[in-house]
DNA sequence: GCACAATAGTCGTACAGTACGACTAATAGC
DNA sequence: GCTATTAGTCGTACTGTACGACTATTGTGC
């Protein structure tokens, strides 16, 4: 009694929402969906992703990082997964699956097309609800709930950290939290707890503008990927 | 130019990694792996689980508490997905995607087993490193963050509610956080702490045992259900 | 050189939240 | 009553943070 295995299965793709901060303001990345015959939701804005590729994809995680390298050519990103959307609606094409992975880059030498002539790729700050509010199959939901890991995760993480480019002063990824918060914090509060938390270096170097030149900091190397900020509950030492 | 749709998708399973607290410890519902013919890990112990069904599972989630109800014959419990694992050598029967859902449950009439004879299922103390580390798949990875989770989320929120029959009093509560925990934590500081983020309300009943009978409590209606305690970097009002 | 603008970085205080042990309160059994 | 037992509170010390005001260091214009 050999148990068969199921021959109906699901599509099963990955998606990604891509976070960098442009002119200010938080940015996700969007792909414009092909027009092709029976293709779904044609020429609409959707998170990059596709297929998962069974002969060429070991993993998930490793579908994910083929994907955003080829959308942005950043290979080494802040890459976490979100979660998994699957029902038998959400693509007109059948059952399906797809996993979703938040990723975060700095830097704005960022290619956000990948060849042709018409733009199939482009930022669109996260706060442009006209967009969001389109996109193609449930993307509306991943790209809500990806906002909102962010925004709960800048509250007790070094997560911003990843949205800075290397090196950087204080006060610019004081900024960055900024900007995924929504409003301004308290310059001698915000340093205290990153540098009491340990989740930056200095470089030692400096850098100056036409005022005091600032410090240079770099992401801890001792420290984890993603640093907490201490939690409650603990006992005393 | 119509795009075919792949033929090889991966073999697509739901897991759920089910807790509960019984005899004083934080338990995890294990069954055991059929020993038929072709059948991966025959005998070993494993996370609930199993294919999608795409004529019968509307989504994802319905699966999860599908098989959830199978199990223990809990139609409510606390599910939430705790991520996704899939590729290429997890299964030996192909390239495999699991998604994965933690549960929490209360209340000792939980049915351990499905029907037959031989015990197929059981509860396994999440200490008991014995079983852990020789579970079926990868279970053990999946296992190990869903407790990850768990004990993240006992510092920050409501979660160890669900972990208790209703009505409780505030020292089952606190028994329950300090059993997830692993340490004992100070009563009143506990009590403040949960009454003040308006996580429970009083039933306005006592119960009374061979000492003075406390007030029974349930979790708030009014709230979510999963409440935070305070985070940081919150402006002074 | 010197005032001045601009930005970096620090200081001191107030306050919220909590950790902690010791206290009071209410019940059952004797 | 007295005692054991568990429920619940009180007061204090302490940690971490929010906040505005302060000092520090540079470039620029005169």
């Amino acid at each position: 009694m050999t148990p068969p295995l199921p021959a109906k299965r699901p599509l099963t793709t990955v998606d990604i929402a891509i976070f960098s901060i442009r002119d200010g303001r938080l940015c996700v990345l969007l792909v414009k969906r092909p027009s092709g015959k029976d293709e779904p939701y044609p020429g609409r804005w959707a998170l990059p992703g596709g297929f998962v590729d069974l002969e060429n994809d070991k993993s998930l995680e490793d579908c994910a990082v083929r994907k955003l390298r080829e959308k942005t050519g950043v290979a080494s990103p802040y890459l976490e997964q979100l979660g998994s959307w699957g029902d038998a609606k959400r693509d007109p094409r059948g059952w399906s699956a797809t996993h979703v992975y938040l990723a975060l880059i700095a830097g704005p030498e960022v290619k956000p097309e990948a060849g042709g002539n018409a733009p199939e790729a482009d930022w669109f700050p996260v706060a442009d609800s006209g967009v969001a509010g389109r996109l193609a199959f449930d993307h509306k939901d991943l790209l809500a709930a990806a906002l909102a890991r962010i925004r709960a995760k800048v509250e007790y993480t070094s997560l911003p950290v990843h949205l800075v480019d290397e090196p950087f002063t204080l006060t610019e990824l004081q900024r960055a939290y900024e900007i995924v918060m929504g409003r301004p914090v308290n310059k001698a509060a915000f340093r205290k707890r990153i540098l009491d938390a340990g989740i930056v270096e200095s470089t030692g170097e400096f850098r100056g503008g036409q005022a005091r030149p600032a410090e240079l900091f770099r992401h801890a190397r001792a420290a984890e990927r993603l640093a907490y900020f201490p939690r409650t509950f603990s006992p005393r030492p």
